[in-house]
DNA sequence: TGGCTATTTGGCTATATTACCAAATATTCA
DNA sequence: TGAATATTTGGTAATATAGCCAAATAGCCA
């Protein structure tokens, strides 16, 4: 790969990696609707607190959240909305990938039931 | 997590995580170009050829390249071009990271050197 | 057919990720 | 201070990912 570039699409990356996860994508929906503690997320989730904190940890790495400490609690919040409008691509490549399913089985003579 | 929503978030951490790749991110941007066959972009990327394939079938599986043969080669071509308009949103949130760190730095009275 | 090129697949190793538990840390409050 | 709560960190095992090499597959052309 050519070596100047490699550095940004390293750095774009990590980005993309921190939200391919069910649980942080959760995360970051949950936080773009309102501020949470993590104890109020683990709740949600349904994993070990330590669970759920090392993810939280993973997205303030890739700098998706911010991290407020009020009290003895720790409030995460989303800091940039945008990465939320990712989601609307991302419902259209699932959206046509299922088409190309059902395409596929049609052309097989697979009776899909409604 | 609740069982209802859990294999939606799935599927989009799926997308989210083939895209998560330097490799892949570059192969993707490529694409967004113009259509390459395997061997051209194993040229542009310096690693073995097996390995720039299963990047692609990543990107395949994920549903967000198409392949077509054409003759003794393999064209593909992204699917969605919309998973571009992600990359602006990268660059915001890669952007704020500097800051925050060069915000950390002159209050440890660090001097950057320009 | 046989050789050539393009691509994928299988096997393998090294590394990374995820999840849990237990322990450490920090803050509040009695 | 000491108990209670919230969060993070370290350890560990299971699983997933990435890269290379070698071998298999497929199409083209002489």
């Amino acid at each position: 790969m050519e070596q100047k570039l490699h550095p940004q699409f390293e750095a774009r990356a990590n980005i993309l990696k921190a939200m391919g996860h069910p649980t942080r994508l959760f995360i970051i929906e949950e936080l773009h609707k309102k501020e949470r503690c993590v104890n109020e997320l683990t709740e949600m989730i349904g994993a070990d607190v330590s669970t759920v904190s090392k993810h939280l940890s993973v997205l303030k790495n890739a700098g998706l959240v911010l991290d407020e400490k009020r009290g003895t609690s720790i409030y995460y919040r989303l800091c940039c909305p945008c990465v939320l409008d990712f989601i609307g691509c991302i419902e259209t490549v699932l959206k046509t990938n299922v088409e190309k399913q059902m395409n596929i089985a049609q052309c097989c003579g697979i009776n899909l039931k409604k």
